[in-house]
DNA sequence: ACAGTGCATAAGTTTTTCTTAGGCAGCGTA
DNA sequence: TACGCTGCCTAAGAAAAACTTATGCACTGT
């Protein structure tokens, strides 16, 4: 394989027909081509140009190599430009917590591209910290902002957690239907496994302390492995969640989940919305931002 | 346009599946291929692999661009080893000082060319020193041989001028015909102007002062620029030149041109041939050599 | 449990690329 | 004819890229 940027800088020269030329187009001094030539021709043991005084012209071999560079880097160069244009089209590279992919983020992207049909969207679900220069990502709805320090940052809602079931589950349990959280037995408990990420880590007992009832009931019931498992499971029917607010508002919405108490509990953080501050203007990223942080925001579900 | 090199390391990767494998076809450490591709994807804003703990898969924007940038690398590579492919062919670089190349190297050359077919050389006429590294030369017929020590030399005769003429000036000139020099006017005598490369510059004034003959006559004449232009007027018949014995062989052989006397002034250096050592075994090279040292090569015209 | 494998990255070394400066040889113009 | 301008060539030093080795990590296979 023949050194690639000496290539290019022959077929820049050969097209263009001067090493000056070629290197206004790529940006490097003309005794920097010139040394590419230079060396290509080594490797190929041909002059790629005759020299006349302080003009080129291509000799045969020169011709042959400069056909076949020029398609091949053609060829090249369309296709990463391709992608490259793609990338820069109005879509974004959304990037998500797992956490607040499914039940939070999904429905907003997509009630906002069913607003804006030309609207095209990247959405990665990855733990933080993510590295948004390398990623090129426009936008990352994250948990712990100070991951993010140089980039700007908006709060989303302060999430907080509190009681939820569904009204199979009520309907199941008419004392808790009538009483609330005091008759809950301890065994239809559902247990959140918090994960490092969370600031914070409540528990049930957490829970009934504030509430001021009996903390002996948080010992028993289930154990879902994260908070979203607890909040399916909890939709399920199977007992009563200490499940996220943020994350439970359009079943909240749709009457598949119901607050047993409106006692809550703060999260560590926000959920808050990063961008890179040179992506301000890019197209859509505003809008979404904004969409994203409006209180009434309408979901798809 | 992408970075070239990192284009070439990810092609590699993708096409094996491995760096490791991609590191040991380009002769580098995996951990290089690595950093190239890193960079392209950089470049891109894409992943090109998903990484499997140690395997890589590629990735949607991974197969697009590898689609085009195998086909691309492809091209490019067969089209410069093509070239390299031919030049290591049974082919010769054969480069020749111009006072030599076309009255002896040509016919010999072309002589030998119709004894094997299916030899092929690029000839050069360009004057020393040449760089035979740089553009490849196989055999180099030059004058002066101290340019070269580090290469094999091969003498040729060592050239020598005297008088010639044509046998129509001769038929013109009865007296010259019959008595020789002596009778030459000077207004018949032509002057060469021996370029800086000649190690020697004779003279007629020399020649006549060797040939024991009166000298006042060497003022007079025509003037040829060179060697081998005074040749050329000799053989229209205009007048006698001091000519180059060994460029004027098959003139003789022809009888195209006379020699009016056996005395000869030596030139400063013999013509040689010079040719790098490493190349001694390559096809036709030292058949060649034997070609033109022979006293008795016969030449094409 | 441990050895082996392959990818990722840091840090330092080596190589390549690039720069500026000066040379050369022609061309165009006064 | 003299001179300014142009573009290619190359040397030498600076900057950038490429490469190395070493180490870490997470898996796989025994």
């Amino acid at each position: 394989m023949p050194p690639l940027n000496a290539l290019r800088a022959f077929e820049a020269a050969a097209r263009t027909g001067s090493y000056v030329a070629a290197a206004e187009e790529m940006g490097v001094s003309s005794a920097a081509i010139s040394q590419h030539i230079r060396k290509l021709e080594d490797y190929l043991g041909k002059q790629m140009f005759l020299r006349l005084n302080n003009r080129i012209v291509l000799t045969d071999a020169g011709h042959a190599i400069f056909d076949g560079a020029a398609v091949g880097l053609q060829l090249i160069s369309e296709v990463t430009e391709q992608l490259v244009l793609d990338r820069s089209r109005s879509r974004l590279v959304v990037s998500a917590i797992e956490s607040v992919a499914e039940r939070w983020v999904i429905p907003r992207l997509t009630s906002y591209s069913r607003s804006c049909p030309e609207f095209r969207f990247d959405l990665r679900v990855e733990p933080d910290p993510v590295d948004f220069a390398r990623h090129n990502i426009d936008l990352r709805i994250a948990y712990n902002p100070t991951h993010y320090p140089e980039h700007a940052i908006v709060p989303l809602e302060h999430d907080v957690v509190l009681p939820l079931c569904s009204p199979e589950y009520l309907e199941r349990n008419p004392a808790v239907r009538d009483h609330g959280m005091a008759m809950v037995p301890g065994d239809d408990l559902l247990h959140t496994s918090w994960g490092p990420s969370f600031a914070s880590h409540p528990t049930w007992h957490d829970w009934f302390v504030k509430a001021k009832l009996s903390p002996h009931l948080a010992t028993k019931g289930f154990q879902a492995s994260n908070s979203r498992v607890a909040l399916d499971l909890a939709g399920q029917g199977i007992g009563v969640a200490l499940g996220q607010r943020m994350m439970a508002l359009d079943d909240m919405a749709a009457g598949r989940l119901v607050a047993l108490s409106d006692i809550t509990i703060d999260l560590g953080h926000s959920y808050c919305l990063v961008y890179p501050r040179a992506k301000k203007r890019k197209r859509h990223l505003a809008e979404l931002i904004d969409w994203f942080t409006r209180a009434d925001t309408p979901s798809d579900s």
